[in-house]
RNA sequence: CGGGAGGUAGUUCAGCCCGGUAGAAUACGUGGUUUGGGACCACGGGGUCGCAGGUUCGAAUCCUGUCCUCCCGACCA
């Protein structure tokens, strides 16, 4: 990698924490590669939550909740994904502290206390759910088990990044069972298509839709689906994976269940989860140098009032016509937030509320009062104009939809500039270090050379994409024939 | 775990090379003037300089050790 790459790289680090920490969302803990979400943060998540929340129910699932902890025996079960986890596992081991007798006012392990059976801290949950699910199913008239877990769960990774990849962090993860593996298939891939909706119309983040390799696939899965999205600096970001799991658990676990002819069977599972790292992608696809932009349907404010005024008389004659406007915008379901803090000026506000990337200002002073007109800043294009008063309800709300829709086709628009097809191994080369973004290219299908070309180049196989068309061709490093192409790109 | 940078006021950092009363900006508190793109004045509170040793009359500064953080790499959602 070129210096000029690598500086533009660091730089391109820098610019994404300051977004987060001056952005109000988040913040380094205490706690080694954990970070405090701060409640601007978290209602993004809330918000962000929410609605997948009640796609999820649309599409037949239920909440439940399983424990932190799992006894090493039940995480070993099944053998790959113990595997594919146990480099970053948090383990207890211990269960009590005691005073340490050499060193006042100190605590240490008591040796005494250490646990029969160690457990892990949960890294994903599969183990703990399937050991139960064992006790849940007897029947295929148990079937289907379609349950999801709102929960933490902890990796411990070498490297760390505000919501990209922190030692801790919360996401949802869907645990399915199911009597066929045509079921379990379509699961999979509803799952797939749910992300896919949420990220690209409520996060305005285009995504590509496609099915893993195998050494990028889940560890226990048969099939990795995934969504791929496209982050300004040409890097591909995960987004979200929805796992065809086989009957690898249902076997590890001896889940099984008496079909309709009588005879035992091993259950077929998916799982899937999103995690707050969709937050990171939110930040990385749509800010700008001045701050965060956030899309209108999932932003904590969706407007925020300003009132520019000299003295108590022209402050209370706004708060008056404020207070009927938020009362119409709330009536419209719009979330607005009326900041007539004191403390700070209008400029200062103005600023503050850009690095928020709340989507629309209003700004309303003496001037506004008289001639019955607001100021409407919008953030994604920074565009402000003087409109009326009457009717802003509903030019707001037209407003916040056009947002919406003009940031997710901009960020599409980014992104599809940034497909580009490669035929040869000096054209990949040179788009992969020069252009970034993906680039569609065929590949003999083999393991060895997937890892030989993100040994030389750092991009790895984003994904197979679903909608990929039967097309003949040669490896692009090996000359090996190919029937497809696929997406290479350099990846969080 | 390798490479680099760093730990001094709530925050961002200067001071360290060349040892001698701990600083700036910003934030915070009080009072006042202000308010259409990050206001200004006055006064004020706040730091055992990451930690532990050592050298020295004297250490933020020099030496040794140690812990932690960030960035890059490896690993990964």
């Amino acid at each position: 990698m070129s210096k000029e790459i690598t500086s533009r790289s660091q730089d391109y680090a820098q610019w994404y924490n300051d977004l987060v920490i001056k952005g109000g969302l988040a913040d380094y803990s205490a706690v080694r590669g954990c970070m405090v979400i701060k409640p601007y943060g978290f209602t993004l998540w809330e918000n962000m939550r929410d609605q997948l929340d009640k796609m999820f129910k649309e599409t037949g699932h239920v909440n439940a909740y399983f424990p932190l902890f799992v006894p090493k025996s039940l995480f070993e079960a099944e053998e790959k994904n113990a595997e594919g986890f146990a480099k970053e596992c948090a383990i207890v081991t211990h269960y009590r502290l005691k005073n340490d007798p050499e060193n006042k006012g100190k605590l240490i392990v008591d040796p005494e206390a250490k646990l029969e059976e160690e457990l892990v801290v949960r890294p994903t949950s599969e183990a703990i759910i399937w050991s139960t699910y064992k006790t849940w199913i007897q029947s295929y008239r148990d079937l289907p088990i379609l349950v999801n877990q709102w929960a933490n769960v902890v990796r411990w990774e070498m490297r760390t990044r505000l919501f990209l990849r922190t030692t801790e962090f919360l996401w949802q993860e869907g645990h399915t069972a199911h009597a066929t593996q045509q079921e379990a298939v379509e699961e999979t891939v509803r799952m797939l298509d749910v992300y896919a909706d949420f990220v690209e119309n409520w996060m305005a983040l285009p995504v590509i839709k496609g099915v893993k390799t195998a050494s990028e696939r889940f560890a226990g899965a048969l099939d990795t689906y995934c969504i791929e999205a496209l982050m300004q600096d040409g890097k591909a970001l995960q987004a979200g994976t929805s796992h065809f799991l086989g009957q690898n658990f249902a076997k590890a676990f001896d889940v099984q269940f008496l079909n309709k002819e009588n005879k035992q069977e091993f259950v077929w599972a998916t799982s899937w989860g999103v995690s707050t790292r969709l937050i990171g992608a939110l930040v990385m696809a749509h800010s700008d140098d001045e701050g965060l932009v956030m899309p209108p349907k999932i932003a904590p404010f969706q407007v925020v009032v300003v009132p520019i005024y000299k003295g108590d008389e022209q402050k209370e004659i706004i708060d008056t016509k404020v207070k009927s406007l938020l009362q119409e915008l709330k009536l419209a379901g719009i979330r607005a937030k009326y900041d007539d803090n004191d403390n700070n000026r209008p400029g200062w506000k103005f600023a503050e509320y850009e690095k928020k990337g709340v989507p629309v200002r209003i700004a309303i002073g003496a001037r506004d009062i008289e001639n019955n007109t607001v100021e409407i800043a919008r953030r994604d294009t920074r565009e402000k104009v003087s409109v009326s008063i009457d009717g802003l309800t509903i030019r707001i709300a037209g407003l916040l939809d056009q947002i919406q829709q003009d940031m997710f086709n901009k960020a599409k628009a980014f992104r599809e500039e940034r497909i580009t097809p490669a035929d040869t191994w000096d054209e990949f080369v040179d788009l992969i270090s020069n252009k970034g973004g993906f680039v569609s290219a065929h590949w003999d299908g083999t393991p060895e050379t997937e890892e030989k070309i993100k040994e030389q180049t750092k991009a790895s196989i984003r994904c197979i994409p679903l909608d990929a068309a039967d097309e003949q061709g040669k490896c692009i490093l090996t000359g090996n024939p190919s029937n497809r192409r696929v997406l290479f790109a350099q990846a969080y």
